[in-house]
DNA sequence: CAAAATACCTATTGACACAGTAGGTAAATG
DNA sequence: CATTTACCTACTGTGTCAATAGGTATTTTG
């Protein structure tokens, strides 16, 4: 399952690509526009400034804006930053313990093979794609 | 994310699979060779019983065996009927109420075709691939 | 310089699902 | 009749989700 923290990442991307003109959105009125709740997606976009994906100025006449065109960022992208566990099950997460029937296990290749299909399908397809 | 009712429940079809002869497996072997708790599986075990993917026996000498050959089962027929929430949003789902922003939604044909991936990938796999 | 607007940070909460544990009943066999 | 098995239902601790809440830091504007 994808959570709202990756689905409401995704929507305030596509209304920024939208709104921004040259200059900043205060994430107030992407807040409205969307009726999602301002103190929620305040900490859902933390990691997306981390990385550069968006440049957040404060102050009065600040907001964020996007740092590429919308046809380069990749949704996986997106979404390995804002969802918690996007593996299907958590023996491939990156760090986990290895788990003792590892060797024996007859389902993990499955599982790396689904975790691969999703990937891909969510890396083939960009914000621009979504708007 | 896959929890463990669906991953238990394919370890669990394999087992029967595996060892099922022309007799029946009991479950508390099955938990024993795959060091699962007994409790834990006899309630994951009904959806599949009640759909005749599998059949249970009662009494001594009972136990459970497939009703068909490994290749025909679809892993994703197995998953469905074990998994809670296959479908990586809510609104996709099978009598969800209709979502109010649905007409103007930019993300759900991609959420819908995410989830096509995902089933034809868990579609086009068998029990059979995981033995 | 003060006030307003913005991003950014951290704590708390209610509801719910997950992953079991527990204790039983029903049916079949030897 | 005793044993073995499937089958049924209730309960529980833990953690995540989806927010709510209250604050601090920074910048611009009047």
């Amino acid at each position: 399952m994808i959570s709202t923290r990756g689905r409401y990442a995704l929507r305030v991307m596509i209304d920024i690509a939208t709104n921004q003109g040259d200059g900043h959105v205060p994430m107030k009125d992407v807040a409205e526009r969307q009726g999602l709740s301002l103190k929620y997606l305040e900490q859902i976009l933390p990691p997306l400034t981390r990385r550069g994906l968006l440049i957040g100025i404060q102050g009065k006449g600040g907001g964020y804006r996007l740092t590429r065109d919308p046809k380069d960022y990749r949704i996986g992208e997106v979404l390995r930053l804002t969802e918690k566990d996007l593996e299907p099950v958590g023996c491939l997460k990156e760090g986990a313990p290895v788990c003792e029937r590892r060797n024996i296990c007859k389902t993990v290749d499955f599982w790396q093979g689904l975790n691969t299909v999703v990937n891909d399908y969510l890396d083939n397809h960009t914000l621009q794609d979504l708007m």
